[in-house]
DNA sequence: AGCACGCCGACT
DNA sequence: GTCGGCGTGCTC
């Protein structure tokens, strides 16, 4: 008798066994249905072993096989290695994988009716009306012939039954429209020209090739990954291309770029995706039909049959790293999934991670260079305001030279964004009579005051009240006070300012919906702002021609945490807003405001000098060995109350075993220490590059024996360190 | 992850 | 005296 050890998208440890009934005919990466306890699961065939009866045990029976192709053993091992690497176990990280359920069947199917040219032998005027509107919409459903006709579901029936209308059975899930790779490409410069070549020419040979297409903001980077893209879908009839972008760019405007360049949208995948959409998308990648997949950092767990390419863009950004249950960095497994595979990958960004950059420098990477905007658009000026020598009115965020920028952009008819990477009104509310400031309640949040909808809100745990009259602490009326900007403050100042100009915020409370945000985009780009006020989500890949003048608000911000990436981040993200200044013939200025305007990110930031704040930043990463150039790993351990949690992280850290080369800090409270009524506890584990801390962290969990309630978590390469 | 078993509060 | 709350443990 076969037996098959079978994967189950759960945090088991390791696969079951299961006997394989006589005639059925599996092989690993088999998709099956198997019983597990009361229940029948999916499961994945890890491996098929011919082997007598495992000991005495008697084993229960696989049910069923899907007829969807098997996970191929490269998909197979990079769950496994997904695994080891992250701490976790092969079934959670299968998990990842199916959670489309519904893909693994075939499509529905529903039945539409199209006229067949025979006419009913009666006719009456809704019959006329009804077979008029099946011509009209092509082959539909019944329910929607009838809507279309204004006539009841009878007669479409009477029709089919005289046989003016006949019925057919399609699937509801159609496959997506085959790309067409030799529709022409963009006009390129000729640097992006060079990049194409070099990426066509590793893409025509196929392989694991690592490329970091380094090019400034607005250079086109799009257009010379589409080529590698063509040249994948050209020399190769059945090659898969994921293109990862991070999760907020996932917009339309992306797929048509798409769809101009190869006559077809490619298959999205996000976590915003409707089940149907997610199945149909799944299905078509596991059956290797969708060709081209564009999806956020969960698209790099579908199962491709064949995966040739693999673009990371906006690679440094922080929205790929996963910070829940499985944590992950989509780029650093994509890199690994690449290898695996034997595919191609470029990793895209004007401000690529210092990981990535390292990696170039090192000849890891293959290093393609941008560094013209194409056409006359140019990168803006830059200059930093010392908040220290011109600070602004009291009361009042924008220093007086901004305010004069904001008032000379308006009188020459242009458009001006401001960055504050802060909602609301106010960060802070604090009581004027007792000092008291008012936090979320179990945590040490302090609550922002959203003045547009009247509430004080806690930005972490979601939670919101309606302003108080009075004190909650000492009663007194009136006396809660707005401390610190937010975009709405700052919106009221630019309104006193200008006050004829429309002024807009743009802000996750401004653009819940994908129309919203498309509504303000789109009216920003068409001028019909004057002034926008926005937080971090405008800085991504918008395109505003008639902008001129960026305004930082408050450029430190980002630098408050002490955490290893803060500086990369403040300066990745400012240059990112920087560029939207100026993309169209208009010259831009950005106008950094600045307390502290000798660091080495604004200095840098100033002149542009991207390579020379990397290099500062790569010094003090060596000298400390830190990433890249050593390696990182938290633990977390949580429970309902602080002296639980102390009393277990004391248990952890005289558990943790001795390794060389490795040092565990803690047990601190974890800087955000209270989530939802529990108390948190983090080690930081450093160790040099050589070692291997997956395995370490995966050691020192299996000693530990957390009490009930108390929970752990580990986090390789932790990005937050909240 | 389900789904059970299992021990303590408000109902007929 | 039962119904049911969700805490803990198992699933080849």
């Amino acid at each position: 008798m076969a037996i098959a050890r079978i994967l189950f998208p759960l945090p088991l440890p390791e696969p079951f066994d299961y006997a394989v009934p006589e005639g059925m005919d599996l092989v690993p990466g088999s998709y099956v249905t198997a019983p597990l306890g009361k229940v029948e699961r999916t499961g994945v065939v890890w491996s098929v072993e011919d082997d007598e009866v495992r000991g005495d045990r008697v084993l229960k029976e696989v049910l069923s096989v899907y007829p969807t192709p098997p996970m191929p053993e490269s998909m197979r091992k990079f769950i496994g290695f997904a695994a080891a690497y992250t701490v976790s176990s092969p079934g959670a990280v299968l998990g990842m994988v199916l959670r489309a359920r519904g893909g693994l069947r075939p499509s529905p199917t529903e039945t539409q009716l199209e006229v067949s040219g025979e006419e009913p032998p009666r006719m009456t005027e809704a019959r006329t009306n009804a077979l008029g509107a099946a011509r009209d919409i092509g082959p539909a459903s019944a329910a929607n012939i009838a809507e279309a006709a204004g006539v009841s579901a009878g007669v479409i029936k009477g029709l089919k039954d005289t046989g003016a209308l006949i019925a057919r059975t399609v699937d509801v899930d159609q496959p997506f429209p085959l790309p067409d790779p030799s529709l022409p490409g963009a006009d390129l410069t000729s640097e992006q020209a060079a990049a194409a070549k070099e990426l066509r020419a590793a893409a025509g040979k196929g392989g694991f090739a690592p490329f970091l297409l380094d090019g400034v903001t607005g250079s086109g980077k799009t257009e010379v990954y589409f080529e590698a893209i063509a040249e994948t879908l050209q020399r190769d009839h059945s090659a898969q291309i994921l293109v990862m972008l991070p999760e907020i760019a996932l917009t339309q405007a992306i797929l048509s770029r798409f769809d101009e360049r190869f006559g077809a949208a490619p298959a999205p995948w996000h976590s915003g995706l409707p089940d149907k959409e997610r199945r149909r998308t799944w299905r078509e990648v596991a059956h290797g039909r969708a060709r081209i997949v564009i999806g956020a950092r969960s698209a790099l767990f579908l199962p491709y049959r064949n995966l040739s390419l693999i673009v990371v863009d906006e690679e440094h950004d922080g929205s790929y790293k996963q910070e829940d249950g499985v944590t992950y960095h989509a780029r650093d497994m994509a890199v690994m999934r690449a290898k695996l595979e034997g595919a191609g990958i470029v990793l895209a960004s004007a401000t690529p991670a210092l990981e990535t950059s390292v990696n170039a420098e090192s000849g890891r990477y293959t290093r393609l260079k941008l560094s013209a905007r194409p056409g006359a658009a140019r990168l803006p000026d830059v200059s930093l305001i010392d908040m220290r020598t011109a600070p602004p009115e009291k009361g009042c965020w924008l220093s007086p030279h901004l305010a004069h920028a904001l008032q000379q952009t308006q009188a020459a008819g242009e458009q001006s964004l401001l960055f504050l990477n802060r909602r609301g009104y106010a960060p802070l509310v604090i009581c004027k009579a007792c000092g008291e400031r008012l936090k979320s309640p179990g945590t040490d949040n302090w609550l922002t005051e959203h003045r547009y909808t009247g509430r004080l809100v806690c930005h972490l745990t979601g939670y919101s009240i309606p302003k108080p009259d009075t004190c909650p602490q000492c009663g007194a009326k009136d006396s809660l006070m707005g401390v610190g900007p937010g975009v709405e403050r700052v919106a009221e100042e630019v309104r006193t300012l200008l006050p004829n100009a429309v002024i807009e915020i743009f802000s996750s409370d401004t653009a819940r919906s994908g129309e919203e945000t498309r509504s303000l985009v789109s009216r920003m780009a068409d001028g019909e702002i004057d002034v926008m006020i926005g937080t971090q989500i405008v800085a991504k890949g918008h395109n505003f021609p008639n902008l001129t003048l960026v305004g930082v608000v408050d450029a430190d911000s980002g630098m408050q945490g002490g955490d290893l990436r803060a500086g990369e981040r403040t300066y990745q993200l400012l240059s990112q807003v920087a560029g939207r200044a100026g993309r169209a013939e208009r010259p831009g200025r950005a106008l950094v405001q600045t307390y502290a305007p000798d660091m080495p990110a604004m200095l840098a930031l100033r002149d542009g000098d991207r390579d020379g704040f990397l290099a500062i930043e790569r010094e003090v990463r060596a000298e400390m060995s830190l990433p890249p150039f050593g390696r990182l790993a938290a633990m977390i351990l949580s429970a309902p109350s602080a002296d639980a949690v102390d009393k277990m992280a004391l248990e952890a850290g005289a558990a943790a075993p001795h390794g060389d080369g490795i040092t565990v800090y803690g047990p601190a409270p974890a800087p955000i220490s209270v989530v939802r009524g529990r108390h948190r506890r983090r080690f930081l584990v450093q160790s040099a590059k050589s070692v291997d801390l997956s395995a370490y962290m995966a050691a020192w969990r299996k000693v530990l024996k957390p009490p009930a309630n108390t929970r752990i978590s580990i986090d390789i390469d932790p990005y937050s360190f909240l």
